[in-house]
DNA sequence: GTCATTTGGTAACATGTTTCACGGAATTCA
DNA sequence: TGAATTCCGTGAAACATGTTACCAAATGAC
C-alpha cells in the first residue's frame, strides 16, 4: 500500500527497516530523527541529514497504520449528513472539503437519512476507523457522543457538542419584514417536515417574531409538509392543500427554495403579480429559477467551514469548546415577491 | 478510539488481551476463533461459544488499524472528484456512497479541480491511507495507476484503468434526431471547456452523428466555452457571442443543462417560441425550470453505482477488469424545444 | 583513571494475526 | 502389549510497522 508499483515487479514496499538497513542505522534512530523528537536531540546534524536524504532517495512514506497504532492520530474526521448530493448538504459538504483540505485532514462521509439508528451505527463504525471527530449535518444528536462533534443545525445542547445554528430569529425578521414592507398582510406559511433538525427552531422563530411585529398567524394558512422528497415536488402538494381551502392570502413564506419552487409550479398562482413567494437558503438554484427567488439567505458553504474549523480547533485543544455558534442569514431580494396587489 | 467511554473513566480500551485475559485464555487463541481462522478448527465448540459470549459481554471491538497493519485491508476506497456539491458530482457520489453503503466500505473524498499535480498528489495520499481503489469523476488519469481505478467519465485507455463514459454517439443521435423531427435546420452549438473530459468525445460524437444525418454544422454557429464556472453564468456570455454573429438559429444544443439554464437568462431569446434549446445531463434542476428542460439525460446517481460496484469487483477479483462500460443516454423531452418557427 | 559527553543502539509497546510446537490422550500398527 | 502415530487444545512467538524511553559504548576532559 502506498507505494509505485513498478511493472511487473512485486511491490516492493520501502520501510522504516529499509531506509535503516540502507544507511546502517537501527529503525528507531531514523525514525526518531524524521520526527525530529525529543530523543533524536542528541543526534548530530550530520547523520540527521544523512537520514533525511536517505529517505527522501528511497521515497521512503511511513505506514500510516503502524503509525496511527502508535500515535492515534488520523487526521481524519466524519460526516455524517442526510444525504449527498441534495441542494442543502452539498454545499455544506463542500465547505467542509474546502477548510479540511488546507488543513491536511481527510474525512469519511456517511448518510442517516433522518434514522436515528444509522446514526448510532455510524457513529460507531466512523469511532471504531478512528475518526478524531464528527459533523454532523441536519439531525439532532441524541445522547453526548465520545468524539468531539459539531453538529450543523443541530439543536439539542448536549455536553462536547458544539451546535452551529441559523440565527432563525434574525432569519425570520428579514422575511417578514421585508413582506410587511410590500404590504403582504395575509401570509401564508409552510411548516419544515419535523424530520428535518431545522423545523421546530425556524417556526417558532417565525411565531415570535410575528407577535412581536404584531402580525397575526392565521392556521388556515399554514400547511405542515410532512413528506420527505427531494425535489420540488415536496411543496406542490402542501401549496395544492392551501389553495383548496379558499383561504385569500397574497404571499406565501415557503418551508425552504425547494417547496418554494414547487409552489411556483402550481399553475393557479401567478407570481409574484398575485402571489409573493420567499423561499429559505438560496440554493444555487434559487436566483437562476423563472422568477428568480427571494429568499432569506443560509451561508452553507460557510457553514460548513467553519464547523470544520471549529471541530478541529477542538480536537488540537486551541479552543475552549463553544456549545452554540450562531450563523447570520441575509435576505436576497430577487423577482419572486412584489407588492402586495391591491396596496398603494 | 472506538469505545464507548463512561462519563469521568478514562476511555477503557477493550483490547484482544483485555478478552483473552478475562476468560484465561491467550489472545492468539481468542483471534482465531473469533476471526474463524483454520488454525481454529481444532477448538472445541464449547471453548468458542465462552469466546463469544466474553466479546460479546465486553463489547470488544477490534483495533481497526492493528488489524490492518497484518490484512492490508481497509474496505475504504477513495473519491477524486473535479468538485463536491455541484450538480454533475453530487449525484454520482451519492450512487457511489449507495453502492458502498450496502457493502459495508467506506469512501474518502477529494477534490482535483482539474489540476493535473492535485491529482496525483491525492492518489499518493489516498493510497498512503490504505485505500483500495479509486473512482475517478470528470478527470482524465494519465498514467497507470497502482491501484485499481475506475475513472467516470474518463478518456484515455489506461491499464488498471476502467472508463465508465456515456455512449456519446448515442447521446448524439437522440438530440439531433429530435431537434430534426422538429424541423430545426439551423442549429447552434456550445462546446464544453476542454477541461472537461466530456467535452472531446461528446464534441466529436455530435460531429459524427450529423455527418451521418446529413446535417451541417456550420462553424459560425458554435461556441466555445472555456470558461470554469459552476453557475448558469457558464453560459450565458456565449449565447451573448452567438447572439452578436446575428446568424440565424433556431436551436441551440447547449453543452450542459447548466449551460443551458445560463442560455435561456438571455433575454433576447423566446424559448421555445424562437429558439429550442437542448441540454445535457438531466440535472434536479432540469425538470422545474421554466421553461422546463428539454435534455439528454445521463443517469449519472447510476454511473456512481456502477463505477463502485465495478471497482468493488475488481478489488475483491471476482471478475475480469474490463477497460470500457458505455452507460445508455436518454432523451428527456420537456418544453424547452418546440417545432421551429415557420416549419409546417 | 574517573567523569561527562556524544552517539546511537535496545527493547518495550501499540494491537491483532497466524504459524508452529508441545504435552498428553487416544488410536493404530506390528 | 508396547511402540508409533495422530489428534486435541492451547500457548508461545514471530510478524505487520513505527515510536520512544532508556541504556551503553566510545570518546574526550581533567
Amino acid at each position: 500500500m502506498g507505494q509505485i508499483k513498478k511493472p511487473g515487479q512485486k511491490p516492493e514496499v520501502v520501510t522504516l527497516k529499509a531506509v535503516a538497513h540502507h544507511i546502517g542505522l537501527t529503525p528507531g534512530t531514523v525514525s526518531a530523527v524524521l520526527n525530529d523528537s525529543p530523543s533524536a536531540r542528541s543526534i548530530p546534524q550530520e547523520t540527521k541529514n544523512r537520514i533525511h536524504a536517505a529517505a527522501k532517495e528511497l521515497n521512503y512514506r511511513p505506514n500510516f497504520f503502524a503509525r496511527t497504532l502508535r500515535n492515534k492520530r488520523t487526521y481524519t474526521i466524519g460526516v455524517i449528513a442526510e444525504e449527498i448530493g441534495d441542494s442543502y448538504s452539498s454545499p455544506i459538504i463542500s465547505g467542509i472539503e474546502q477548510y479540511l483540505r488546507k488543513r491536511d485532514y481527510f474525512f469519511l462521509t456517511v448518510v442517516h437519512r433522518h434514522d436515528p439508528v444509522l446514526l448510532n451505527r455510524y457513529s460507531q463504525l466512523l469511532s471504531e476507523r478512528g475518526v478524531e471527530g464528527i459533523i454532523t449535518v441536519d439531525t439532532t444528536v441524541q445522547e453526548a457522543p465520545a468524539l468531539p462533534t459539531v453538529a450543523i443545525a443541530g439543536h439539542k445542547k448536549l455536553k462536547g457538542v458544539t451546535n452551529i445554528t441559523l440565527d432563525h430569529v434574525r432569519a425570520a425578521r428579514l422575511a417578514l419584514n421585508h413582506l410587511k414592507e410590500m404590504s403582504h398582510e395575509r401570509v401564508a406559511f409552510m411548516k419544515g417536515n419535523p424530520v428535518s433538525s431545522d423545523a421546530k427552531d425556524r417556526w417558532d422563530a417565525i411565531c415570535q417574531v410575528a407577535a412581536e411585529m404584531g402580525m397575526k398567524i392565521d392556521p388556515e394558512l399554514t400547511v405542515q409538509i410532512d413528506t420527505d422528497d427531494p425535489t420540488p415536488m415536496l411543496g406542490y402538494p402542501f401549496t395544492k392543500q392551501l389553495l383548496a381551502r379558499k383561504r385569500p392570502f397574497t404571499a406565501l413564506f415557503a418551508y425552504n427554495d425547494i417547496s418554494a419552487i414547487g409552489a411556483i409550479q402550481e399553475q393557479g398562482l401567478r407570481v409574484p403579480q398575485d402571489i409573493s413567494v420567499m423561499g429559505f437558503d438560496d440554493i444555487p438554484g434559487a436566483a437562476f429559477h423563472t422568477p428568480s427567488l427571494t429568499t432569506v439567505q443560509q451561508p452553507l458553504n460557510r457553514m460548513g467551514e467553519v464547523a470544520a474549523q471549529v471541530l478541529l480547533e477542538r480536537i488540537e485543544g486551541k479552543n475552549e469548546y463553544l456549545s452554540d455558534i450562531a450563523i447570520e442569514p441575509q435576505l436576497v431580494v430577487r423577482e419572486s415577491t412584489a407588492k402586495a396587489p391591491g396596496a398603494s
